[in-house]
DNA sequence: GTGTCAATTGACACGGTGTCAAGTGAGACG
DNA sequence: CGTCTCACTTGACACCGTGTCAATTGACAC
């Protein structure tokens, strides 16, 4: 149901991207997805099991479209622990604003609905997953900071990457994505690459 | 309505505490606070106008049980910046697991009703006026690091108090509010304060 | 021209909040 | 003793958003 492709399917996937986008993640209805696809309400529910159901599907479409991979690709082939962090950040913290509406609609789903609970929980144990490597890569580059244990590290940065401090950073404080990433990239250096005084 | 002291009323406020601390603020309805009470759901509405009400007279409640001036004062008498500022996030780290059930209450309210979202946001610039205060310490004494101006300072301070990292930390990662404590303050210190090479 | 299939319409159940009206029961006061 | 008041009760109901169901339409395919 929510697998097959037909245009209509894309349709819906389409608009809910774009009127998540719009109202920030907050208010969507199912009736509003289906105005704005230009089909009935009860049509939604022909490819998309449930509300979260869609919203699922709807971030994996969004993934597709950015094609996540790709933009990854830089920080993986990185040849040093400091650049391997500095890189992901940089993917990441640019990557939050293009997911940030469906993003939030999935964090608000999260407390009345348990699937959506473990999608969001899924997609942040990925971004976890990155972090843990930078830091494994700081790790073997012997320039992690002395009192981090790799856990821990992990722990901290994942952390500060939350999408809710950039909320706060961004939305709440004005600052913009620039800005943010480059004060994530001095948080993340000053914290976690020991520091040479040479 | 909501502001006139009866027994039945402080019953209230003491089951809502009591039982949103216990669920972590999650899936708490009308009818269970009624309950726990011991009485019927229509008579909650004989005290508080609506949930967002009597949520946002349940912080108040807890603030006055917890007498937060009280709490406040060491860190208000600091006689340095790097202390008060140190002092604050004691504070502060300390009190989020008290609030921390009625908070999440809120903080999800927020996002279906304006009313609890501006009770949240009073206190969140509460915390940030908090905030100021540490950095203006810090600033008065010249010890606040280079390449800070004191609004951007204080944005990223308050920013990485708020309740989702600690929510983050604690919560999802496991770490104890001490360690937390601990780590806010390195965090804050490393960030913010002046580094003397002596 | 008949079958298939996506989509439509309209009705409805459910759960949670909030409202309303009529009734109850206990204490205060004559 | 009666009666007034007032907090509280019971039960019904409106509103909203999600999700379900059944009957119908309309287009394209063979």
């Amino acid at each position: 149901m929510s697998s097959e492709i037909t245009e209509t399917r894309s349709r819906i996937l389409e608009s809910t991207v774009r009127i998540l986008e719009e109202h920030g993640g907050k208010g969507v209805r199912m009736g509003d997805i289906a105005k704005e696809s230009g089909i009935s309400r009860q049509a939604v529910y022909l490819h998309f099991a449930s509300r979260t159901d869609l919203l699922v599907a709807a971030t994996r479409y969004l993934d597709e479209i950015l094609d996540v991979d790709k933009r990854l690709a830089p920080s993986r082939a990185a040849s040093s622990g400091i650049e391997r962090l500095a890189l992901y950040i940089d993917c990441w913290g640019n990557y939050i604003p293009e997911i940030y509406g469906v993003g939030k609609a999935l964090m608000l789903a999260r407390d009345s609905d348990e699937a959506a609970a473990v999608a969001w929980d899924d997609r942040m144990a990925a971004m976890r997953d990155g972090c843990r490597a930078a830091i494994d890569a700081l790790h073997a580059d012997e320039m992690l900071a002395p009192g981090w244990t790799r856990p821990k590290a992990t722990d901290a940065l994942w952390a500060m990457l939350l999408v809710p401090h950039w909320e706060a950073l961004t939305i709440e404080c004005g600052w913009s994505t620039k800005r943010y990433v480059r004060w994530m990239k001095t948080l993340a250096e000053q914290t976690f690459v020991r520091q040479t005084n040479s």
